[in-house]
RNA sequence: GGCGAGGUAGCUCAGUUGGUUAGAGCACAGGAUUCAUAACCCUGAGGUCGGGAGUUCAAAUCUCCUCCUCGCUACCA
């Protein structure tokens, strides 16, 4: 199909921390890559971002700096905004979701599909908290973890243990915003059914994109489609965030991730009163990018939206990247294990495109991918700067040295088989990449611009001007030699400038400016011609494209790490879903807030035993889960715990144990499990038994 | 546990519908050279293609089993 226009996105980066180079390398830079080269063939097209400012983690980190979700998702909004304008991204438009312009028009979408009555409405019972007159999301709800005993666990996961919860297994609930136990209260929910379009997206993936879609998203979407979809709750009880616009909904908003795929659509109006002819028409090209942890929500669950409102086009693909790594380990913004992108605009002034380069040619395409500084030095400087750089340097100071700083003339009755032969190596260049960016293989495309650079150097060294230049008998003969070759190598810079464009922006323009020609001459058309500079036009002297990244630079970097690396403790809490944007991050809360007072009676409630274990064995279907026999002396009895990734059964077996034994039991994987062992939990995450210091009798009480 | 994506030279990755001695770049070693940011150019060494079994005249490539990494998902009193 023939496409008239294109609408790029990139994940809307949310406003809650900087942005570091696992979502450059994801998400921002290849999309900009696509861009650029997009533009440089004239093509009608915009670029679409802005910040995600919605959601829980964004007032929670409100809460913590005592401060308002406003001034966050501000303070925020502006420090990415300015690492993508440095960084070269080169957006249409960076807007945000706190704006008018997106209020209006996610309400208006949501009333579209309310109106059309495609919700469901749901009541269910929620956390409220009194004294704050308000229902508490998942993540406003701390307590006592029933895994490892962590008693600042949220309400959808400890991040102690990792284990991932639900607010009714929390052990006392109580607000993260007041020191109030907690009532259950009912509240309606508007929900997706995004079941009703399963059928439709099959056809729609599973059928329409089989070939065409990247493997790991494709597999990903296959999957869920598999296990069959359930309707999704598109809004919450909240005040941050956009109100949903009914009468009996006062309290409530859009759930982020109904509001935050709406806002490429709202920033696209931002930008354009045309804004309709790039998202209504069938001739547009939608093209989505993002990172791996995001491709439900573009390939699924927006479409879906999209289809049910009806007259918008839908995204024709969604190359998702996969994770980088930083040293070998997760990035992870909790811990700051990250290279922050306006740190390495500080740390290396005026390097940009170094990073662009690494970052693209060691980009995530097809599974996670591992950044280290000594690979980035090691590609900058025998790549960028041994091959590329040089190139272009080397052939600029011959052509002063020996062609008096004019392009020399081509003289065209001693061409001979390597003068064309590089001449078809340009237009062969072109072709594939060409073809690689089409097929989001920018990788791939980055490597065929250095392979025509390293054809280059090897023209340049079989051809040998300076030696010609050195026998002064031959000199008009060799002049004429020197010329052809200088000239060939002057119009493959030109050509270079053109190629490397849409990746090194930055370069391109010192090349531009090198030869002292405009940056039209950069448009995509022109690259194969040789002709792009003219015979005798005097050109500037050279100037180092790159710089080369010496050993003090990247220890400074590693160092830099090491030192977060110590302050990094044991726990491994990684937070996944962290490499791209709408990356809801995990917010360390310093809440150690004693629990309520209670009184004997309360205590005298529970009834504690040691017991002894008797038997261990693992759970079928199940990772965390241990069957556990306990020796109580009255009885045997079975206790299902969540700590299998912790401990080997046989390893346990004999040990003396507490347990709460008058807990209601329940069935866990089909087992009746009475009771709940107590465990202590240490700060690296380690879980300890609580037992006797010395052997007590199975059975025994313990108040 | 289920599903998805990967596992190919020290490192980063190619390997099309199974077909001769499995490729590239970097790093490493040797050589040549000096126009160039000690850069470039040439040559070389290197891998039982995660492991095992099978189909085949022929398997990195197809089938089954198994191990490891990453992600999604279930289990967490």
């Amino acid at each position: 199909m023939d496409f008239k226009r294109y609408l790029i996105t990139a994940a809307l980066p949310y406003a809650n921390g900087p942005v570091h180079i696992g979502h450059l390398a994801g998400c921002y830079l290849p999309a900009d890559i696509y861009v650029r080269f997009l533009r440089s063939q004239k093509k009608d097209v915009q670029f679409i971002c802005g910040s995600d400012e919605h959601g829980v983690p964004i007032t929670i980190r409100a809460m913590k700096e005592g401060i308002t979700p406003q001034d966050v998702v501000d303070k925020y909004n502006t420090i990415i905004k300015n690492s993508f304008e440095e960084m070269g991204i080169s957006f249409n438009i960076y807007s945000r979701t706190s704006s008018k312009i997106h209020t209006e028009t996610a309400q208006a979408f949501f009333l579209n599909l309310y109106n059309k009555g495609i919700f469901e409405e749901r009541e269910s019972e929620q956390y409220y908290d009194e004294s704050k007159e308000m229902f508490l999301a998942d993540r406003y709800i701390l307590g006592t973890c029933p895994v490892c005993g962590n008693n600042n666990a949220y309400g959808d996961q400890c991040e102690k243990c990792g284990s991932s919860l639900s607010p009714e297994q929390l052990i006392d609930p109580r607000s993260a915003l007041s020191s109030a136990s907690l009532v259950k209260k009912k509240t309606k929910h508007w929900y997706f059914p995004l079941d009703k379009y399963e059928n439709w997206l099959k056809e729609w993936i599973v059928e329409g994109k089989k070939d065409h879609w990247k493997s790991n998203v494709y597999g990903q979407c296959k999957s869920w489609l598999d296990n069959g979809l359930y309707p999704r709750a598109m809004t919450r009880d909240s005040t941050w965030g956009v109100p949903v616009p009914l009468p009996d909904a006062v309290g409530k908003v859009l759930y982020v991730w109904f509001d935050a795929p709406i806002g490429y659509i709202s920033a696209t109006k931002e930008l354009t009163n045309l804004w309709s002819d790039y998202w209504c028409n069938e001739d547009t090209k939608l093209v989505h990018f993002i990172g791996k942890d995001n491709i439900v929500f573009h390939c699924i669950i927006f479409p879906a939206m999209l289809k049910a409102h009806g007259g918008f086009v839908l995204p024709e693909s969604v190359p998702a990247n996969e994770f980088l790594n930083l040293e070998g380990e997760k990035i992870s913004t909790s811990r700051n294990w990250a290279v922050w992108v306006n740190d390495f605009l500080k740390d290396f002034p005026d390097q940009q495109d170094t990073l662009r380069y690494v970052l693209c040619a060691n980009a995530p395409e097809t599974k996670d991918n591992d950044f280290t500084w000594k690979d980035f030095q090691d590609r900058v400087n025998s790549e960028l700067v041994a091959i590329f750089g040089n190139f272009v340097n080397r052939t600029f100071v011959l052509m002063h040295k020996l062609c008096k700083g004019r392009v020399p003339k081509m003289h065209n009755d001693i061409v001979d088989v390597s003068d064309n032969g590089l001449a078809d190596d340009i237009v062969a260049t072109k072709l594939k990449v060409e073809q690689n960016i089409e097929n989001y293989k920018f990788r791939d495309a980055l490597y065929e611009i250095i392979d025509l650079a390293r054809k280059g150097n090897k023209y340049l060294q079989d051809k040998a001007p300076w030696l010609l230049a050195k026998t002064p008998e031959l000199q008009l003969e060799n002049q004429q030699k020197i010329d052809n070759c200088l000239h060939v190598c002057l119009q493959l810079t030109a050509n270079l400038a053109i190629l490397i464009n849409p990746f090194l922006p930055f370069t391109a323009k010192k090349m531009c400016f090198m030869m002292k020609v405009v940056e039209r001459m950069l448009e995509w058309e022109n690259a194969g011609r040789l002709d792009l500079l003219k015979v005798s036009y005097p050109l500037r002297a050279p100037e180092l494209l790159f710089k080369k990244i010496e050993d003090i630079e990247i220890e400074q970097q590693i160092n830099k790490l090491k030192e977060t690396q110590k302050t990094i403790k044991m726990s491994e809490t990684t937070d996944k879903m962290d490499n791209t944007e709408t990356v809801r991050q995990e917010i360390k809360l310093e809440v150690h807030a004693p629990k309520q007072e209670i009184t004997y009676e309360d205590f005298a409630k529970l009834d504690l035993r040691v017991a002894t274990i008797i038997g261990a064995e693992k759970v079928k279907n199940a990772d965390k889960l241990l069957k556990i026999e306990l020796d109580l002396k009255t009885e045997i009895r079975t206790v299902v715990s969540g700590i299998a990734l912790h401990f080997k059964p046989e390893d346990i077996i004999g040990k003396q144990v507490t347990i709460v034994a008058n807990l209601a039991p329940r069935k866990l994987k089909g087992i009746e499990s009475k009771g709940m062992i107590l465990m202590a939990e240490n700060e690296d995450g380690r879980l300890i038994f609580v037992s006797p210091l010395e052997k007590a009798d199975a059975g025994s009480e313990v108040k």
